[in-house]
RNA sequence: GGUCGGAUGGCCGAGUGGCUAGGCACAGCUCUGCAAAAGCUGCUACAGCGGUUCGAAUCCGCUUUCGACCUCCA
């Protein structure tokens, strides 16, 4: 097994992974607020996780991913009010709580699925863990870091930093905390602004309430993923990961948290990934600039010339390292198409590529270039996780391979040897581990016939240098979406859109 | 205001001291009835100004500029 080295944001360095117990990988991924429907800020964190946990599974490592959902809290429906209890009457003309948050649940794993993403092993919700969460706040009391104030428990910053360093994470000092931090909801509650909710107490209007020993309320933010992360991996876990933008006051407040209930630090691995940012400004809630999932699947959005296959997404972001912002465009996006299909194009080729090589290479140079070509993937993965390379090094490939289909390469150009690492390159890196996959379903053995005959009638045609009528076939097949190439021997091919 | 991170060719984006990714677009050529595809070739950039060095996109300083976080946020 290699060595796998990442960026550890707790140290800011790059560092090499030694897992808490050999040959076991734990993994804990900061999951959606299911309020409203996923957008394109979304699909990093979790395409990028997608990828690491793969890579850690073919790095031979037993993985344990958990991603949570986060379903507690004060949801509404934008124009839609979460419903009142007391107006039963209105009961069912509005919002349940538990509706909405299933509706974008729903829309959340569909979207997952489409982009290919694994399951993770564990999705624990919020609110199906509040007896944990509970339980972990009672101990932080007992522990005398968290105090009660009308029927809500907040975690005594100040205390905390005296011996443990609190900011560390984030990179910043309390004492700078203190001057910036604004006004906030409760805010006279605490002892100090710096000082964060554990467990809220509702208002009487409020629809999400869970008995608690402090009167009925619901939890805090941070204190959720504390809970279910040392739930099912343990006090101490080797990574957690999650946007940038939640490195503070999220898994700052996780760490303090944490490490009060269990006495020790809750992980040895932070990572964060980047945001995507739409005419240099982070996509997110509050710029009210996000282009939903659906509306790229559909191309039904102002800024989006076409809809883009979920395929297309996960490429263009893996084309830039999970560190870098990634600045989105409608043509940026339209040249991630064009170059995933060439791409994809040339490994359907080289699947298809006769066994005709020798044992040996009677182009040597080029065998050596392919072969460290396709040994380099492995290396780019273990510096941490670069995508963009191994993107790179894939593409280095295509015009061999489509070189050997339309004869500009010899077919005795690589040894068999080389050819079979490039096809099993091809296969793990491409398919496996970035876990790309291809963008239209399987012909029909029916179309295929279909087609087969149109294609049959066209080179009759041709034949007779009835060039109208070739033509004609092979423009109308267009406008309906399938487009008919000449091979160089003769043959044709055909892909559907 | 505080903290942190960027500024790379027409566009997107890798890259931490010399070997100067990759993609898209563009131009020429090859192939071709035409087209598409494919192949070959070309386009050689690192915000500005200083400094360190034999040598810097890469290290240091300053300037300009953009952004992230500090508040729900992937």
């Amino acid at each position: 097994m290699p060595d796998l080295y990442f960026y550890n944001s707790y140290t800011r360095q790059k560092e090499k992974f030694e897992p808490i117990t050999p040959g076991y990988a734990g993994l804990y991924v900061c999951g959606p607020t299911v309020s409203g429907e996923s957008h394109m800020g979304h699909a990093r964190p979790y395409i990028t996780f997608d990828v690491v946990q793969r890579y850690l599974k073919h790095l031979g490592y037993k993985v344990r991913y958990v991603r949570n959902i986060t379903d507690a809290g004060h949801f509404e429906e934008e124009g839609r009010e979460a419903v009142d209890k007391v107006n039963e009457k209105a009961k069912l003309e509005k919002m349940e709580p538990m509706e909405l948050v299933h509706k974008y649940t729903m829309l959340y794993r569909q979207g997952m699925k489409l982009f290919n993403c694994e399951d993770p092993a564990i999705e624990p919700t919020a609110t199906g863990h509040i007896i944990e969460q509970i339980s972990m706040i009672e101990t932080i009391i007992e522990k005398g870091y968290a105090y009660e104030v009308n029927g809500s428990v907040y975690f005594d910053v100040n205390k905390y930093a005296a011996s443990y360093p609190y900011g560390k994470l984030s990179g910043r000092v309390l004492e700078d905390q203190l001057e910036t931090t604004r006004e906030l909801d409760g805010q006279e509650e605490k002892r100090d602004k710096a000082d964060f909710a554990l467990w809220k107490s509702a208002p009487p209007q409020h629809i999400m309430r869970w008995k608690s020993p402090w009167g009925e309320g619901f939890p805090g933010w941070h204190i959720e993923c504390s809970a279910m992360s040392s739930k099912y991996l343990g006090e101490t876990f080797d990574i957690h990961g999650g946007g940038m933008d939640l490195q503070f006051p999220h898994h700052e407040s996780e760490i303090a948290q944490s490490t009060i209930a269990h006495g020790h630090p809750p992980v040895r691995y932070w990572m964060h990934n980047n945001m995507i940012t739409i005419n240099g400004k982070k996509m997110g809630k509050s710029y009210n600039n996000q282009i939903k999932l659906s509306e790229l699947f559909s191309g039904n959005h102002p800024m989006l010339q076409q809809a883009y296959h979920p395929m297309v997404i996960r490429f263009y972001i893996l084309q830039t390292h999970y560190r870098s912002t990634l600045d989105f465009s409608n043509e940026a996006l339209q040249a991630s198409e064009r170059a995933f299909r060439r791409l994809w194009e040339a490994y359907e080729l080289l699947n298809k590529l006769p066994a005709t090589a020798g044992e040996t290479a009677a182009d040597s140079e080029l065998d050596a270039k392919v072969a460290q070509w396709c040994r380099e993937c492995e290396e780019f993965m273990c510096d941490d996780f670069n995508t963009a390379k191994v993107l790179a090094n894939l593409f280095e490939l295509a015009p061999v391979i489509n070189g050997i289909k339309g004869g500009q390469v010899s077919g005795k150009a690589l040894s068999a040897t080389t050819v079979a690492l490039m096809k099993d390159t091809f296969h793990v890196f491409l398919e496996e581990i970035l876990g790309m996959q291809a963008m239209q379903a399987q012909q029909t053995d029916k179309l295929d016939k279909a087609l087969s005959l149109l294609i049959e009638i066209r080179s009759d045609a041709k034949k007779r240098k009835d060039f109208a009528t070739s033509d004609q076939i092979r423009n109308k097949l267009a406008s309906a979406g399938i487009m008919l190439k000449d091979e160089k021997d003769g043959t044709v091919s055909y892909t559907v859109e």
